[in-house]
DNA sequence: ATACAGGCTCGCC
DNA sequence: GGCGAGCCTGTA
């Protein structure tokens, strides 16, 4: 293989690629392979470099956000223990630009999933409905566009493993399909505007549609408020606080943490998630177990 | 085995 | 308009 270098200071590509923004990169050889919308692509790091075969480095810039300035984003956080020490743990760790509908299709089946299954169900609908790309001596297969979802039925999409969510995918794949949801359109609308159209979509509600804007859109003020950060804020900023609503966690999170709001929710949330041990997890269950009997 | 996951939706109050 | 239950499936 003949690897292109790319600049990429400030960047840790696995802890990147591992922190739930994405659910199709596959560990081979010393990097990772994947796609970038329709192309495959090979990227390892060394060091504060990109080594990468890939038709465009343009394209894999980016992908990764390299642009993104990201020492003046982490030095904009706000100062207090849990935020320092997320901060201190993900460091390198950029918010991608995912395609659109991609984006937005994987979040619809990330409902009630954990990371495994949904990279599951994403690995069965692109080998049945994608299109196969060739990389080195690996076989890929492109995310299936809006319009080739829109025309399998929705037995098809369960058989991927969907369960309750192939019918919210199917829909929302129809409405990106005719048009009737025009995904590049929304580029233009508000932050505002635009959650209220992708909640009108089939599957998506306020935390999809957060995730998808942080994660495609580019909106970086937008804080999906899943049962980790909900679990993190919960313990970290509200700890004396008996009763604390949804709306009220909503209001904390949008005002206190500002316009890169997303950056601070994705290294809340991956530091909670790799650094909350199994055992307190498992402990927890048990005893929930143990007190219903 | 069986509870539970990185939610959405609908029906009930 | 807030709250709870049901929805599918794989995993621990």
């Amino acid at each position: 293989m003949k690897l292109e270098r790319i600049g990429a200071p400030n960047f840790d590509l696995e802890l990147t690629l591992d922190s739930g923004q994405t659910f199709h990169w596959e560990r081979y050889r010393g990097g990772f392979a994947g796609l970038i919308g329709d192309r495959a692509v090979y990227v390892e790091q060394q060091g504060s470099e990109l080594r990468a075969l890939a038709g465009s480095a343009r394209e894999v810039q980016r992908y990764f956000a390299l642009d993104h300035p990201l020492p003046d984003i982490c030095a904009a956080f706000p100062d207090d223990p849990a935020m320092c020490a997320a901060r201190d743990y993900c460091l390198g760790l950029r918010i991608i630009r995912q395609p659109l509908w991609e984006c937005l299709a994987s979040f619809i089946t990330s409902s009630m999933k954990q990371v495994a299954h949904i990279r599951q169900m994403s690995r069965a609908l692109r080998q049945r409905f994608g299109e196969q790309r060739v990389i080195d001596e690996l076989e890929l297969y492109s995310f299936p566009s809006a319009a080739r979802i829109a025309q399998v039925t929705e037995k098809d999409l369960r058989e991927c493993a969907l369960g309750y969510r192939a019918k919210n995918l199917l829909g929302t794949a129809r409405l990106v399909a005719s048009g009737e949801a025009d995904l590049e359109a929304w580029r233009v609308l508000s932050d505002d505007e635009l959650r209220a159209r992708l909640c009108s979509l089939p599957g998506v509600g306020a935390k999809v549609a957060n995730c998808v804007m942080l994660f495609a859109y580019e909106r970086l003020r937008a804080f999906p408020i899943d049962v980790w950060i909900e679990r993190v804020l919960k313990e970290r900023y509200f700890a004396r606080k008996r009763k604390v609503t949804a709306q009220k966690l909503r209001e904390f999170c949008d005002s206190y943490f500002g316009e890169h709001g997303g950056y601070a929710q994705q290294y809340l949330f991956h530091h909670a998630r790799k650094t909350t041990p199994r055992r307190v997890k498992k402990r927890a269950a048990g005893k929930a177990a143990r007190l219903s009997q």
